[in-house]
DNA sequence: GATAAATCTTTCCACTGTCAAATTAAGTCT
DNA sequence: AGACTTAATTTGACAGTGGAAAGATTTATC
């Protein structure tokens, strides 16, 4: 019998925590954010409804962790991709971007969690850490672009957050449910790459 | 004594909707999304708890009316920013713009009812009207500066939600309480200008 | 003026997050 | 192995929340 097969039958749990960070995602995926409870998870997690505090503190806690998990995976999502591409460091960016407005397409609760505002403190340590890790992925790809010519500081300079507001922007307004205006669709896909590769090849 | 003045002192306030309109964005501001409360509006309108149900129906209503109010200040701000404007569309546009990411910086908790805080409701009618209502007011002014000259019919498509996304993404990004990377200060107004001018100018 | 309708208050209920104290398990030292 | 300490979890209580129901008060309508 190993630690994680104890789960739901001693006292001692032994994988709270994770145990905890999957039923916190359901949670959200099902109630989302703003049904959110702590209880609920709990219940979820099938421990009693003060258990959490000890791993997380308070909700908060649990909620910053949450997107903590979300901001790594989102950084994954975004290397992988850009490593499964070898057409070049613009497809390698184009590869990053489209994994950025994928990833909040297909984990809209997370995603959302993430940068929608409110129930995550910018200070907590560790996500501040996952959050600008993930910006430095993009970051980096888009320096790799910028290395091919020489161009103007200022141009320089205005590359990364750029590129970020962009893809940030065509994430938040597209890639959820349909929203007012707008393509939709597959004419959508094809107006995302369209709509970037024109950005980066202008860069 | 007017309808107005009789406020705080009869059983029927009079003017009690407004009132709560106000009194809950005191409350948003003051107290966030995440701890806005319905009890702490009513309160705040030195009324019952109860009283908003009434006009609002449930929590939900006032919030969705709140962002419904808060889209049409925004789409005010940038019509009039854009009137103000006479140097031509593409000046028209950049005012719109800077309008846009103004109105996120100095109403922050207002403007992110409106997009990112998951408690607004799509389908809501009159918010629906409002919020497309605002978007209509740049994809108009982006179509002034496209009439301005011939190009492909895939750029004409992609221009209006190209720039929107760019925006939005910028005004979310930068609009706030300074997160990880990217400029800050002077230097952020400028860089903005700069980003969005250079992007209006490649339409 | 009487009756209906709208507006607001009071009271209650189920639920929430957090806290403090009690309970149980797991380590640690001798 | 046994006693002691520490960590993990439960239980029970608390103040606060939104919403529903029913009563109180004002305004509108005829």
């Amino acid at each position: 019998m190993t630690k994680a097969d104890k789960q739901a039958k001693t006292y001692h749990h032994g994988n709270l925590r994770n145990a905890l960070l999957l039923a916190g995602e359901e949670e959200l995926i099902e109630k989302g954010v703003e049904k959110f409870s702590l209880r609920g998870v709990a219940k979820r997690a099938a421990v009693s409804h003060a258990a959490p505090s000890h791993h997380f503190g308070d909700i908060d806690g649990l909620i910053n962790a949450l997107a903590t998990l979300s901001f790594e995976r989102f950084g994954k999502a975004m290397i992988d991709r850009a490593a499964a591409e070898n057409n070049g460091a613009e497809a390698k960016l184009l590869a990053i971007c489209l994994a950025y407005i994928d990833y909040a397409s297909n984990n809209h609760a997370m995603f959302d969690l993430q940068f929608s505002s409110g129930r995550t403190d910018a200070c907590h340590p560790e996500l501040r850490h996952a959050s600008s890790a993930s910006y430095q992925v993009l970051e980096d790809r888009v320096s790799a672009v910028l290395a091919l010519t020489h161009r103007k500081l200022d141009d320089e300079k205005d590359a990364a957050p750029s590129v970020w507001a962009l893809v940030h922007g065509l994430a938040g307004l597209f890639g959820r449910r349909t929203t007012n205006g707008g393509p939709k669709g597959q004419d959508l896909n094809d107006a995302l790459e369209r709509i970037l590769w024109k950005n980066i090849k202008a860069l």
